[in-house]
DNA sequence: GCTTGATCTAGAGTCGGCTCTAGCTCGTAG
DNA sequence: CTACGAGCTAGAGCCGACTCTAGATCAAGC
C-alpha cells in the first residue's frame, strides 16, 4: 500500500509528474483538470491521489501526442459524468487509431535510420573509398 | 534511371513531398535543403530528382521527430562533404535512440489507451450500473 | 489586350504549449 | 525581526514550425 496522502503541494505533483509547476497552473486554468483543485490555507494548491493519478494520464495522453483542447473535451466528458460513455469511447478510440498511426510511421522511420547506418558504417569501415554517396536513399 | 526528370516546379514537389509551397520556401531559408535549390527563367525554382530525394528524408525525419535544427545539422555535413561521417553516424544514432524511446513510449501508452478502452466498453455492456469509475473523477 | 494562375521576395502573423516575470502572501529557521 | 523559500495571480514572452500577406513578375489562354 503506497501512503495515502493527506494532499500533496504543487511542488510535490510537480516532481511525481515531471511537469513544472507552471505547467500545472496552465493546465488547471485550461480546464484540463476535472475539478479545480482543493486549497489549503493560504489559497495553496492541494492535490488529492486522484488530481495526480488524473495528472499521470493526462501526462500519457500528451506524450502520446493527444493535444490540450482534445485533453479538455476528455475531461469534460468526465466532469458532465454519466451518459458520455459513448462520447469517451469514440475520443479513446480516435486516439489508440492516432497512435497506431505513429507507432506504423515511426517504425518506418526507424527501419530507414536505422538502414542509412550500417550503409555508413559499411562505407566508413571499408575505408571511404569516395564522396558521401548514399545520403537520400529509398522511397518516402 | 526510369524517367529522368527535367526538374519539378516548386508546386509539384509540394505535392510530390506533402510539404506546402511555403513550407518547401521556408526549409530552403533555413539552409535544410543541400544546396539552394537551381534557379529557371525568371527566377523560379527547378527540383532536381535529388532534391526530391532529400525533401522525402526530411519529411521523414520531421515525421520520425527530429527538429528542423537537427536537420540542418545534417545538411550541413552533407554539404561539406567527406571527412564528417563520423559525425553523420552520430546525428543518425542519436536519433536512432530517440525513435526507439518514442517507439516504447507509444507502445505504453497505446496499452494504456487499449486497456481503457475495453474497461469502458466491458462497462456499459454490462448496463452501467454506475457512475464512470476507471478515471480519475470528481473533487477530492 | 486582359485575366488567370503559378511563381517570386520580404516580412508579418498564427498556433500550441508552455515558461517566465512582477509583485504579493505565507510559514518557518536563524 | 528578517530572510528565505514556496506558493499565489495576471499577464507577458518565447520557441518551433509553419502559414499567410502584399505587391511584383511572367507565360498562356480567351
Amino acid at each position: 500500500m503506497p501512503e495515502t496522502n493527506p494532499g500533496l503541494s504543487i511542488g510535490q505533483v510537480a516532481e511525481r509528474t515531471g511537469l513544472s509547476v507552471h505547467a500545472l497552473r496552465f493546465y488547471e486554468r485550461e480546464g484540463i483538470l476535472v475539478a479545480p483543485v482543493r486549497r489549503g490555507p493560504g489559497g495553496r494548491r492541494v492535490y488529492s491521489d486522484r488530481d495526480v493519478e488524473w495528472l499521470h494520464l493526462c501526462v500519457n495522453l500528451r506524450a502520446s501526442g493527444m493535444p490540450l483542447p482534445a485533453i479538455r473535451q476528455y475531461a469534460d466528458l468526465v466532469r458532465r459524468g454519466a451518459g458520455n460513455e459513448e462520447h469517451l469511447l469514440d475520443l479513446l478510440r480516435q486516439h489508440r487509431d492516432r497512435v497506431t498511426a505513429q507507432l506504423e510511421q515511426l517504425t518506418e522511420s526507424l527501419g530507414m535510420v536505422t538502414h542509412k547506418i550500417s550503409a555508413y558504417s559499411e562505407q566508413l569501415a571499408e575505408g571511404a573509398t569516395g564522396p558521401i554517396t548514399c545520403v537520400a536513399p529509398q522511397r518516402s
